[in-house]
DNA sequence: ACCTGAACACCGTTCAAGT
DNA sequence: ACCTGAACACCGTTCAAGT
């Protein structure tokens, strides 16, 4: 089989779910399909299009949903958050296109419930920026404590005293997040 | 002069300022230092300690100032926004250090107004999340916006119809910043 | 049309060896 | 103690040349 946009593109996902972001190189990328590097280029104008294509595949099960704001909101957070520093190119990919999904139906939804147009869009814009900017948090700080802790593994080994608690970081994380979406999503007439 | 973790921080920055953060590299920062790469590890363990470095030493200013949350989170943005690309430092500081000024007084504000220690320390994880995804899209669209305007730079000066006008774009992300900031700081008592 | 080989101009980090 | 030189293992991108 030859090269083709397509199976570059669904190569860098699968990369991207394997091993996160880092590891997403175009050099990686066409040793993975046991090509050249420069080949890649004949298909692909660049790296920054090629990842921000990626981000639009991942997000593109959302285009389906039909669910309200606060879920889809939330299965934004879950579909991203096991992508290792993808925060990034999220982060970029919206900026290219601010009708990334889930932003290009909460307008319309907001509006339904009886938001004012321009009420609905920066409602949308600004919850779009929060989530993203939590998601890139928690995923920046799920890789801080994996380095620490794989630099406090032989000190660990030799003091088995307290037990492994529930992660509180990551439970607080999703309090965080729930409690932004209820604040930014909340009836603007509860605000007047 | 020698070399000292000091001066590496400091020229470090001034690079951040001047060139943005893609040409802060540790090569750049020895060749602007006059000294071996390898120099640098003398003094700094790694890059990234370095850069969350001198983003506290950005943010610092920040920790001499007595005003209101809201005012505290606008001076973040005019902070940063400057600083080319540098969205991707904020994530990372504030991942490894939630007391990121101006993280570091906004509890203790939120609950001189009558807020719980809970709702303060939630609104205060919430609004710092909001304000770095803000701050890395507006970043990353004015990124985007530079790259499209070199490519179209022959066919504007061959077809000057168009005034140049007053970048709508970027005077919407300043009413989103607000919105958000308003939203996200109101009195828990207006949402109970 | 599609791809290779090779190059250009870079990276972060380590480490023996020098002073 | 502090730094150099050189290496290791990488980057994104371009482009003549091949098929």
């Amino acid at each position: 089989m030859s090269l083709s946009p397509a199976l570059i593109t669904e190569t860098a996902r699968s990369l991207l779910i394997r091993y996160g972001l880092p590891d997403v190189s175009m050099r990686r990328l066409a040793k993975e399909l046991g090509v050249a590097p420069g080949a890649l280029y004949y298909h692909v104008s660049s790296k920054q299009v090629l990842l921000t294509q990626v981000a639009q595949e991942i997000l593109a099960p959302l285009r389906a949903e039909a669910a309200d704001a606060r879920t889809l909101m939330l299965r934004l957070r879950e579909l991203m958050l096991p992508l290792r520093d993808s925060g990034d190119l999220l982060l970029l990919a919206y900026a290219l296109d601010p009708r990334l999904p889930p932003a290009h139906v909460l307008p319309a939804q907001l509006r339904a419930q009886g938001w004012s147009e321009a009420e609905a869009s920066r409602t949308t814009a600004a919850v779009m920026r929060f989530a993203l900017g939590a998601i890139a948090t928690e995923q920046n700080q799920r890789l801080l404590d994996a380095e620490q802790d794989t630099a406090v593994q032989n000190t660990a080994d030799q003091n088995p005293g307290e037990a492994a608690d529930e992660d509180p970081l990551a439970v607080e994380a999703e309090q965080i997040y729930l409690h932004g979406l209820e604040v930014l999503l909340a009836r603007p007439s509860l605000r007047a």
